[in-house]
DNA sequence: TATATTAATCGTAATATTGCAATAAACAAA
DNA sequence: TTTGTTTATTGCAATATTACGATTAATATA
């Protein structure tokens, strides 16, 4: 069916789903990596850096910025992206929780 | 197109994209988190403990097989799975190098 | 004001994902 | 062998995601 039946699930595993769909194509992981590298606000440049179509770069913009991990500011014609540093480690708690779950793991069987 | 265009991007960068949409559903976040919370193998349990029918559950277990971070194994009638460790070490060890990336973030605009 | 530049939105096409009923496969036990 | 139990596979329907051309919106500049 497509649809994911959240309401069967808790919060936090919900919120740890929706986080990790985000890294969930490299087209955003690429955009995020080039936000740390360039440690600034990326004006426009990023369709040229990224290779794929303005629209579809907007797009991905507009996710990351609506899950809070990025932040646009208009600059002019051309709008501004960077790291929201805050929601990001936030949002890296939330996911190093669930990926730490190993340290405890004693892997008794199989 | 829901056509993800991988030839654009580094082998990291779609490595990283795969590991997470492996977690970009909260029915595989609640498998993984129960392999966890039980520490050992889970024979059969796993369809009552998430709730979705059987078929969607194995469907899920494939995937997770398949990415390497669960090991199955035949028990008679029943098949025990649990976590592979060795591969989620190495799974976290990309993820972290890229969640981390924010150590070094001045945030000299926005 | 007219034009150029840049980013967002709309519309649409194609592929992916999710979910389950039905069925098959594998095995244990009677 | 027959029956019951458990998991995998198949087939399908519905929704989600990805991508981009065309257009719109917003703003700077000539």
């Amino acid at each position: 069916m497509g649809l994911t039946k959240t309401e069967m699930f808790t919060d936090e595993q919900n919120q740890i789903a929706i986080f990790a769909k985000a890294f969930g194509h490299p087209a955003r992981v690429a955009i995020l990596q080039h936000l740390f590298k360039i440690n600034a606000c990326v004006c426009g440049d990023l369709v040229a850096v990224i290779g794929l179509a303005q629209p579809t770069i907007s797009q991905h913009l507009k996710e990351l910025k609506l899950l809070g991990l990025i932040k646009g500011s208009v600059e002019g014609t051309s709008v501004c992206y960077c790291i929201h540093v805050e929601n990001w480690t936030k949002m890296k708690k939330v996911l190093a929780e669930f990926l730490d779950l190993d340290t405890s793991v004693e892997n008794g069987c199989c």
